[in-house]
This record gives structure tokens, C-alpha cells and sequence, in this order.
DNA sequence: AGGTTAATTAACTGATGAGTAAAGTGCTGG
DNA sequence: CCAGCACTTTACTCATCAGTTAATTAACCT
């Protein structure tokens, strides 16, 4: 009853690849411009293949892309992905800003009180 | 030589909630407003012990709350941990909307040359 | 009390993820 | 050509995750 996951999503492989503190820090890093794997991995208390592997990740959600130049592989970062994140959650916005919060809460009140009572 | 992981940042916890697309319906069906926890198992072709599995990652990512009634438990959508998110994502907007986006591939086709022959 | 429905917990399995050390690849420069 | 630098790949460990079935808790209803 072998149940293998074919592929992910690009949302789901997106939010998972940004789903660690190590690869937002990359991520962060790279919004001020190219940087070798060195150079990203110099912050981390972790060794150099770990990182490597973190950058994988990124590359195959399609947050970073790598060119080549001499021996160094300077990454560079591909924001779009993060779009479609930004397009998925838009939706909810209302869910925590405006008046509809106060409303929100006001029906949460009701509810709760109607349940009390039933 | 363990490493034990104390306790995920807020943001991690969040992200690693949302990167399944079983608890993203979840949510998108909460937003339409509450429900049962037999409701929300219903669309999918899985145990109710899974569904609820999914319900209490969601639950302690502060994505839902959960309320009793009888032999229910109504669940209901908190969106503020994706405030967090939408938070977060916003400075990186600039890397892919608006004239920035041309001015950057500027400098990165600037770069490549320079890099080219340097 | 006892049966039914709603949901959670427990115990288990197989897959995936994050890290390591060590070996391999590919390029440069004396 | 070969030493060394910049990475990547491999092989391994250990923890966590997603799912299962079976058992348990909790509330309702007659």
C-alpha cells in the first residue's frame, strides 16, 4: 500500500523551502545581491555541504537561480515564487485588517453567547 | 552528538503549517466560516485521525482556534499568524513588481560583464 | 445504563529532512 | 602538472512527518 508522493505543488514546495530560518536568512541575504556559497554560508554555525544542500532547496523552488563564474557558483535571487505566495494569502487580508475584524470578533461574541444559551 | 530543535520560531511554524495543501483547504474552507472536524474531513480521502493530525499542526500554529459544542468541536480560521507572513514577504514585493524589476536585470547583465572580464 | 456519534490518542510504518564527514569535481594559478 | 580553492555528491544518522488501524474519551439520546 505504497503511497509516493509523485510532486509537490509549487505553493507547497515554495512555503516548505521558506519554512526554515537558515533559508530566509539566505533569502534575506541575497536581496541585497549575488553571493558566492562561501560567502552565504560564512554566517552559520553549520558546515559548507549543509548549506549547499540548503541552496538546492531554494533551486529547485525556484527562489534562487546559479550561474557560473570561474570556480564560484554566485547565487542570485528569484523572487516570483515568493509572488504566488503573495497572490495565495492576498485573499485573507481581510481576515486581519479593516473593520471586518472588529465585525469578526463581534459575531464571535454572539456566537459564543447563543451557544451558552442552547 | 544530538541536536534536539527547542521550539520553531513563530514564522517557521507557520510556513511549515501552510506548506501542505491538505491544510491549505482546510483553511480556505474556514474562511467560508466554521466547522466540524467531520465537515472538514469530508473533501478528503483520508482518515478522520489524519484530518485531525492536521487540525492540531494548524492549532499550534495559531492558524485556527477551537471551540466545543456537545460532541463538536468547531474549528475557526485565525488569520493572524499569516500577517506574520504577509508581513514578512512584503519588502521583497520590490524584486518583482513595479520598474524595479527591469533596473535589477540592468545590473545583473552590468555585473555578468563585469565579472566577465575581471 | 447502554448505544451512537464526534473526535482524539496511541502505537506503528515508511518517507522525508537536516545535519555530518569524507570523497569527488572542476577550475585556477604557480 | 599539481596544489589548492570552491563547491557538490555520497553515504550515513537521527528526528520529524504523514498516514494507517485500533482503542479511548466525551457527549448525546432513549
Amino acid at each position: 500500500m505504497s503511497k509516493v508522493l509523485v510532486s509537490m505543488d509549487q505553493l507547497s514546495t515554495t512555503l516548505s523551502a521558506l519554512a526554515d530560518p537558515t533559508r530566509r536568512a539566505i533569502i534575506a541575504r541575497l536581496a541585497a545581491g549575488e553571493a558566492t556559497v562561501n560567502e552565504l554560508a560564512a554566517p552559520f554555525d553549520m558546515s559548507l555541504p549543509a548549506v549547499s544542500k540548503h541552496l538546492k532547496v531554494l533551486e529547485r523552488a525556484g527562489l534562487i537561480s546559479r550561474g557560473r563564474n570561474a570556480q564560484w557558483r554566485p547565487c542570485r535571487l528569484e523572487a516570483r515564487p515568493m509572488k504566488e505566495i503573495a497572490d495565495w494569502i492576498e485573499p485573507y487580508r481581510r481576515f486581519w485588517d479593516g473593520s471586518f475584524d472588529r465585525l469578526e470578533s463581534y459575531l464571535q461574541e454572539i456566537q459564543g453567547k447563543e451557544s451558552d444559551q442552547g
